[in-house]
DNA sequence: CGCTGTCGTATTGTATACAGGGATGTATTG
DNA sequence: CAATACATCCCTGTATACAATACGACAGCG
């Protein structure tokens, strides 16, 4: 994933999968100090591949750092989150824009074609595998706007909200989720960049005024522990940008 | 700066400091493999902050990282830019958006007198001053859309363009953004959210299409060392979100 | 009874040793 | 002469030892 092309799989970039995967999870307690004795003997390496990991998710966003204090789990902090959700409506609107200009109409196709799989999923797939596909219909638009950066910073928001959307999918937002995904399609068939930005725009901003009831609901979870086996679909993201 | 709020300097923040400070001003070289036991030297630390330093810098977009072979400069690469400039117009323009609803009377004066203020600088100001004050203007609006994450992302793309501003800044560019930035203050305190948009997007996009000369003129900038003594006006950017 | 200061322990911050992989240069062979 | 294989050296990746700091407990004092 990270650091281009290589396979070379060293012990950071692993330490820093497995911690990534259970930040995003919330198998850390929110405001939960992470010792770094404990991760040691959790992932059987040094303290100097996890200390690497650990700095990397905080610069991302997954957890925070207190001097001398260490690493902590990060809030579930609804503002967070919605400024999280407010940042990504405006960037998947504008990738959506430059896509209806910028997409070959063979690369459409493709997107139609994903979005006809998605709807054959079955109906008791996992909420895990919903919002994954949702992200990767959201991702391949913003791949089609041919905005590295853009795609970069959406990726890290998706992962910062994932668990929400977990939450949200629970509420049978699926039908919802692919009549809209459909709408954009049509919209980016139509060049139609304004129709775009409009369906994508409350496309996203429905989710943004359930955001408070879904944090509550998402520390019961934390403190139910239901996601907490869970592990990500998919690997993700590659760290470096452009790819640089 | 980093790390919320204990003063306590350790050895990777002051490293962080100024490789960043170096890589924003090119002083290595695009591609310039980075050997840490150069770093070594030239900081006076040892490999352990030096390599947290650079880690967090390669998360950042500030330098490209290769397995087993380390860090390099990052390229000054046009793509790059042009698609963070493509970025930043799209979030400044959202953040004037969001200001336009959400920032008090009193906060919009505020943000007058600092134009006014900035108004005063003399004529023969450095081009890192002056693009210092036009940051600090988007900054402050970034501010006022009380969205940290949206703030936080933009202040990365920023020193990341910055030395491509300081470029852009030479060739007779303060009167034209004074005036802009005027234009954007009235459509504030008008409360007009829709012109807000348009004002910022127009005015950031009349520099999107000069990037290819800007990337020019910046190789030989590199190669003569022009901009290689220059010290960022003023330490930036909480690394820590929302604060998350 | 509560507050404050000091000591001990646990945890983080930094340096460094050591191991392994990559690149380069040389020698040998076709 | 060119190409390839091998050996060597340098640099990165990881572990670990040591130093510094914070936290908690306990004791002394007001």
């Amino acid at each position: 994933m990270r650091r281009g092309q290589r396979a070379t799989v060293n012990l950071a970039d692993r330490a820093y999968e497995q911690l990534k995967a259970m930040a995003i999870t919330y198998q850390f307690r929110p405001l939960e100090r992470l010792a770094e004795a404990d991760l040691v003997k959790r992932l059987k390496v040094s303290r100097t591949p996890i200390r690497e990991a650990l700095n990397r998710l905080v610069t991302e966003g997954f957890l925070t750092f207190t001097p001398n204090r260490g690493f902590q789990c990060r809030p579930l902090d609804a503002k967070e989150i919605f400024d999280l959700y407010e940042v990504r409506r405006t960037l998947e609107a504008s990738a959506a824009n430059l896509a209806a200009e910028r997409a070959t109409d063979a690369e459409l196709d493709e997107l139609a074609d994903f979005l006809k799989r998605s709807r054959a999923a079955p109906d008791d797939a996992s909420v895990v595998d919903l919002v994954s596909l949702d992200e990767e219909f959201h991702e391949r638009i913003a791949r089609l706007s041919r905005n590295a950066e853009l795609l970069r910073i959406l990726q890290n928001i998706n992962a910062r909200i994932r668990f929400c959307r977990w939450i949200d999918m629970e509420n049978g937002r699926r039908a919802a989720t692919q009549s809209e995904h459909a709408q954009v399609l049509d919209a980016l068939r139509a060049r139609d960049a304004t129709r775009c930005v409009a369906v994508m725009n409350s496309h996203i901003a429905r989710r943004l005024d359930q955001i408070v009831d879904v944090i509550r609901e998402g520390y019961a979870r934390i403190y139910m522990g239901s996601y907490s086996q869970v592990r990500p679909a998919r690997a993700r993201a590659p760290r470096v940008p452009a790819e640089p």
